[in-house]
Order: structure tokens, then C-alpha cells, then sequence
DNA sequence: TCAACCAGTGAACGACTGTACACTCAATAA
DNA sequence: TTATTGAGTGTACAGTCGTTCACTGGTTGA
């Protein structure tokens, strides 16, 4: 294993290229085994690296598995950061929202697929990260929708048990689109059906 | 270890006991660890039994997993069963479901929390075979539901979607409330008054 | 130009794993 | 009563694991 796989630019980016490695190469392989049965060995065969050098990024694999859950949350924040800028989203919210929603989810299948599995998953620090974050993510959700048209005279716990109900939704639903094989859009669209009507519900009640 | 835990009576009584006491510690270390992480070693540990004679029982882990999800279905197929006998289901069919739900998870948590962990959890044979009763089971809802009084003129197609949505919304609220920490019973009115309103916003659509 | 640094190496460790094998000895069937 | 059966035992082996340690050699800053 000859260690200059790329022409080795600066001394920091070759390190930050590892350790992008290491945690895609610990995505990739949480898919097929889920995160907690995957071994720090593994990671580093599959990252093409010595296991001890793989000390020199984190120091356990509980540190990968929390850094993951971050890269995660980036792309669901980030969904919802470029949400705000269609402005169809205000005009007809739950069609715009369940379109949205398919669409990132497929395109991001390994990180929305991460945190559905690993909700559950065996690593207690992973899973309470996990829900901590959900969490989180439920009140700034909160925050957006308030700015809503329909939505800025109601009362600021109605608001949040909205948000609430979508985030489970988004959840459930980003499970079905992960479990999704690819090459069946009929199966895409009774999920954004679905997703549609379960928002229209909420929204109702 | 002397091989004598109880007066020992008939020879298959006492191999009974002994597969039972290993189903039994993997259910527990399962709810600590989930199924995947878990080791043959570890099973017969807490079984009280010598590696080996594991396979006296089982011919690998997978096996036990697979026993397993028999188990909790059965539990999950009485709880349905016994639901039918009581006559507050027919006149009052969705207060009358939430609280046996939530009564039922509450007192058989350990099946209801490996039906929920493992859908998800790492391995592929077991998450298979529960997809797989889960699928049978929104089949053999939709029957129950048929017979109904309000939905005996439903259209089959209709009924069966119900069933699913039915079922999805029992294994997420199965979550809950086997997150749930003990007495908090305020938590618990808030999960049956969340499964509630689901029902009634399913039954409306 | 040259010394310091540090990402990555390779060998070694003790612990744990699944599985094979030959065994014991009480319950069973003749 | 005696021979058979088979659930449970104990030892052993090869493989994987996380982690330690001393090391190499290209990059970097003086």
C-alpha cells in the first residue's frame, strides 16, 4: 500500500482526504451491517489505511459514529435552508414539502438511511445523539414554519406539536424511500402520495 | 455447573427448559445490545450452558433470531385475538384499540421492543422474516376489520390500506411507548391520546 | 540546508469469537 | 437388569478484534 494515492498536495489536505475516508468508508460499510457491528478494522481496510493510523483522526469508532450523525443533520439542515428559497413552498406548502422531501431523501440515501437506522441502532451514544439532535431539529423546524402565512397566529405549542408530527412523518417517510429499491418510480410516487395526505391530515387536525 | 437446576423430570421436559432459557437471555441481551451484536458465547453464558451445548438447540444465532420473531408475533397475533373478545371494540373501536395497544406494549415490552429494534436492526435474515409477518399481519388485520359494523361496505383495496396504515402507526407508537422509562404515566396518557387522534385522522381519510 | 514533525507502517499482545472433537453420565427403552 | 441415547461438558484451534509500541520517510518551517 504505497501512501500517496493522489500526487500529495499539502500535508492538511492529505490528512483531511483520510479522514473523509474513514467516515465514507464507515457510511458505506453501515449500510450493509449497520454502524454498530462494524469493526474499526473494517473501517480501515475499507478506508485503505493501517489500523493504527486510524487513530491519528478519531480516537474510537464511537467518534465516527457521532461524526456521521453530524454530516447527517448537515444535509437535512440543508434541505430546509434550500426549501425556504422555493417559493412554492408558500404558496401550496405539503405538495411543494412531500416533493421536496422524496427528492433529497433519495438523493441522500446513505445519510437519511443512517440516521433511520441507527435511531434504533446498537451504539448508545450514536442513538442518543441521534435523538438529541432530532430534537433539536424539531424546534427549528418550529421556527420556520411560524414564518408560514397560515400558520403566524397560532399558539407557539400548537406550533411546535406540528412540527413535531411532520418530523416523524419525514422520518417514517425517509425510511420507506431508503427501503425503496431504486428503479421503481410507481413506488416513489404512492410514497409521495402517502406523505401528501399525511400532512394534509395534520395540517387538518 | 452442576446439571441439575431443578429435580429434573422428563428428558424432553429438561431440553425444553433449556432451548427456553436461551431464547429467554438472548431477549435480554437483545434489549441491552440489540440481536446483532450479541454472541453465541454471550447466549449460553447467561443461559447457564456451555458453548457447545447450544447446538444442541440451535445450529447458529440466526436460528434463535428467527425463533424469536416468531415469538413476538405471537404475542402481537394474541393481543389481536383477545382484543376481538371484548365488546368495547365494536362500539367504540378507536379509544377501545389505543388502550389495549398501550396496555399490551406496556406489559410485553421485550417482543414489542424486538419487533421495533430489529425492523431496522443489523441482521438481514431477522429483518427479513419481519417485514415479512409484518406484511401477513396487515393482511390478517384487514380481515378483523372487515367484519366491522361503520366499514362492512368498504371496498377491499380500501380496507387493506387502512390495515397498513393502521399497522404502521401501531409499530410507531410500539416505539414509544417501549422507550418510554417506567412510571411516568403521564407520559403514557399522552402516547394513548397521541394514537388517538392518528385513528381518528386515518378512520376520516 | 537541515532538524523537527507527524501521518502512516508493521509486528506483537491478550481477549474474545465460532466451531470441532472426544467425553460423561443420567434418562430412557429393551 | 442392561444397552443405548443424547443433553451437556471441557479442551483445543484458528481467526478477528482493539490497542501498544517503536519505526519510517516525506513535508514543513527555521
Amino acid at each position: 500500500m504505497t501512501p500517496e494515492p493522489v500526487p500529495t498536495q499539502t500535508r492538511q489536505a492529505q490528512k483531511e482526504r483520510t479522514r473523509e475516508a474513514i467516515l465514507a468508508a464507515a457510511l458505506r460499510l453501515s449500510q450493509e451491517q449497520g454502524f454498530a457491528q462494524i469493526s474499526l478494522r473494517q473501517v480501515a481496510r475499507e478506508a485503505g489505511v493501517v489500523p493504527t493510523a486510524f487513530y491519528r483522526h478519531f480516537e474510537s469508532m464511537e467518534q465516527v459514529g457521532l461524526a456521521l450523525v453530524g454530516q447527517s443533520f448537515g444535509t437535512l439542515r440543508k434541505m430546509i435552508r434550500d426549501s425556504q428559497r422555493d417559493p412554492e413552498v408558500f404558496t401550496n406548502i405539503i405538495d411543494a414539502s412531500a416533493d421536496i422531501l422524496v427528492r433529497v431523501v433519495k438523493e441522500n440515501k446513505a445519510h437519511f438511511g443512517f440516521i433511520a437506522r441507527e435511531r434504533f441502532g446498537g451504539s448508545g451514544a450514536v442513538r442518543v445523539a441521534i435523538r438529541h439532535e432530532l430534537d433539536l431539529f424539531v424546534s427549528e423546524l418550529a421556527v420556520v414554519l411560524a414564518r408560514l402565512p397560515n400558520i403566524e397566529n397560532w399558539s407557539s405549542d400548537d406550533v411546535q406539536m406540528v412540527s413535531r408530527l411532520f418530523v416523524r412523518n419525514m422520518v417514517s417517510n425517509a425510511e420507506e424511500v431508503v427501503e425503496m429499491p431504486d428503479n421503481r418510480p410507481d413506488l416513489e410516487e404512492e410514497i409521495n402520495e402517502g406523505a401528501r395526505r399525511q400532512m394534509r391530515l395534520i395540517v387538518l387536525g
